[in-house]
DNA sequence: CGGCCGTTTGAGTCACCTCAACCACGGTGG
DNA sequence: CCACCGTGGTTGAGGTGACTCAAACGGCCG
């Protein structure tokens, strides 16, 4: 593993961060009121109300963020990468079940420097409102594949998905293009994650195998053969809803 | 219908909206660089770019928002009522197909005012952000009946959502306890946020009537007789997660 | 009255789920 | 070194909830 700085300005994430924004002095003082921590593959992180408004960056790894029904379904809401924010400021309350998919470096900021922040830096106060809008937008482009994708599509999607975040995230990959994908989730947290069971995560596996988009190396790794194979497969494009109210009344449904 | 009135401060909406954190001043200037416009139902906004980092507030009516695959499938994303936000400041992007379900009452505000509000006014620059922070934990919320609720379950969360938001938003509905829940959607639309087919949505209210818990007055009408049936088809509850991870060995799946 | 639209209802099908067996791998201890 | 076990993954056989296709209904409007 890495030596991982404790430096802000030497970070691995760095580049990804919110932190990016900011200039030496103000990165000094949020380095000062910062700490960081490890937590391994699979470790919870305290009780529903432990973060009470203080923010964390993901270092390394990735983690993920689950609700779940009291009968024991469950869904995966969001998987954070290197860079990516965890926690919601000015909110004693983050309602959602927060693990390590994998062992994971995380930056936990000081709260009131985090806040001083928001209100005192508006190029931070605004990458952090981008942030915050780009996450609407992927939990309604996975509604979209919740609600109206069939299995494969989804499977397919997420291997994609994947591919692009790990791609320009410094997690633990080769910068190559040896296009081997390493799936930091266990089949049923794919499962969750994709509304599905993980016997049919399995089986849309073996499929896009079958197929010859993918060849499974072993249960985590994933050499993608055919990119574009996999693209097909993850559905139709999602259409900008085109003018095009001709092509509409025929084509709809 | 009212008389909608077109100042700020007798704004039908104003209780609900972004606007209230702001003082006379303020309101009045933002005032003047706004204007209201009707949308009629099933009107959509303009092409995709058509917003250009504007925003509008829905003063009266329901909008909806979806996302759709080029094959025609469909989902909707979310749907806002009055004293909700629509637009995406500082992006000229908005990646929704944009609809009024019903009819609709927009006051756009002009840009720069908006954008300005945003940087020099913290109270309303914070509002905004947990306004943003609600949409994703409602969009989450959405992708937990998504991915792992049952058709019935689904229906019956909508009706109850249904219920919450229009009994404190000021709608065209009567303030009464009547618990009549007046629709802003059609069957297919209905389907299309809950990521099933209006048939189907059409046998679970079916369902939902032959064990008493509505009766349907007319297709967009539906009289609450016992909500708490309505909330037991709903589902189980959100577990916090408890800490149990005793409970979790037995019960888990 | 006739046509249209949104909705309801029915009958049959299928994609995904359920249940269960089996396998591969890694660690542990005799 | 190997028998044992636990965990996570794969595979198979059968079931079912939601989908598909189709027909009929009812309100509305010309």
């Amino acid at each position: 593993m890495k030596a991982w700085s404790k430096i802000c300005s030497e970070c691995a994430a760095r580049n990804a961060t919110l932190c990016r924004v900011l200039d030496p002095q103000e990165l000094a003082r949020l380095n000062h009121a910062s700490f960081r921590r490890w937590y391994s593959a699979g470790q919870a992180i305290g009780g529903i109300a432990a973060f009470d408004g203080r923010c964390a960056t993901v270092v390394a790894g990735v983690m993920k963020l689950s609700k779940a029904l009291s009968d024991g379904r469950q869904q995966i809401v969001a998987l954070l990468f290197p860079g990516d924010l965890l926690g919601r400021p000015y909110c004693a309350e983050f309602p959602y079940t927060v693990e390590a998919a994998t062992d994971v470096l995380l930056c936990w900021h000081g709260r009131a420097d985090f806040d001083r922040l928001l209100v005192l830096r508006p190029d931070f106060n605004r990458a952090f409102l981008q942030r915050a809008l780009d996450s609407i937008d992927a939990a309604r482009d996975w509604m979209l594949l919740l609600g109206r994708k069939t299995a494969l599509e989804r499977v397919a999607t997420l291997l994609l998905t994947l591919l692009q975040k790990t791609s320009y995230c410094c997690g633990d990959h080769q910068p190559s293009q040896d296009k081997i994908l390493t799936i930091p989730l266990t089949r049923l947290e794919m499962a969750d994650f994709l509304g599905l069971r993980l016997e049919t995560v399995s089986r849309q596996l073996k499929l896009l195998e079958a197929s010859g988009a993918i060849k499974r190396l072993d249960t985590r790794r994933i050499l993608v053969l055919v990119a574009d194979s996999l693209t097909h497969a993850a559905g139709p494009d999602e259409s900008g809803e085109s003018i095009a109210s001709a092509t509409a009344a025929s084509a709809h449904r």
